[in-house]
DNA sequence: CTGGATCCTCAGGGATACTG
DNA sequence: CAGTATCCCTGAGGATCCAG
């Protein structure tokens, strides 16, 4: 017997291969930063520094290491001006928009469950 | 300037709100333990023995801390049986189904990233 | 400015034993 | 059976310093 989620005619079939792919999304998205990231690269390129700045509390470390990650899922690119002292700027890539129905999906469940848990 | 992920006409404004709900989702959801045990619940009701042999590597301290959350966060319910030994029989609600949409967008999601990315 | 290298802390989570 | 309590360890992540 296979399970499944379903809802209005549509299926998940909740299997591993389904659980995997899940996980990797939610893998690629987690942490306190990424979405944070992404969200100040959505106004437009932006250096490190920059970056840095307006995420309150992020570490260099942990911006660079985030930056790194988006990069090799291509969901950022990082560009090297070849100036004194150096320039390097990311932005996000057009595969970042793939990620709009994810981020609607949990955005307006977000919405509803803090109504839902009543959370002030 | 209101930065914005704009899709077919429609936008996710990058407000803190925003943020603050797509993290709220991803936080219920998160740990490598939450979505197995609601894919377990997901064919019916069981017992805390039986969810625990069902999924592989989880301690009895996790599955007990994670059905806790769950449980707080609407999406289990627990009854507990007057018999001995005891037996406490754990559920899926139908709050739960509202994270469909969430579920299918994160399983596309993830399912074209690994053909993106070009994992085995 | 852009980050890498190092050190350090603290909490998440495993193993085990125990209670009702 | 259904968990809780305890101990312990590892790894994520902050702070700081340094190099290109």
């Amino acid at each position: 017997m296979m399970s499944m989620i379903s809802n209005e005619g549509q299926d998940i079939k909740c299997d591993a291969l389904t659980l995997r792919a899940i996980r990797d999304a939610m893998e690629t998205l987690s942490g306190n930063w990424k979405l944070q990231i992404l969200l100040a690269l959505s106004s437009g390129p932006k250096r490190f520094r920059q970056i840095a700045k307006e995420i309150d509390g992020i570490s260099d470390k942990m911006l660079s290491k985030e930056l790194k990650a988006l990069e090799t899922n291509l969901l950022v690119t990082r560009f090297v001006y070849d100036t004194f002292p150096p320039t390097v700027e990311y932005k996000k890539t057009n595969y970042t928009e793939t990620l709009f129905e994810v981020m609607l999906a949990l955005r307006n469940w977000g919405l509803l469950h803090r109504q839902t848990i009543g959370k002030k």
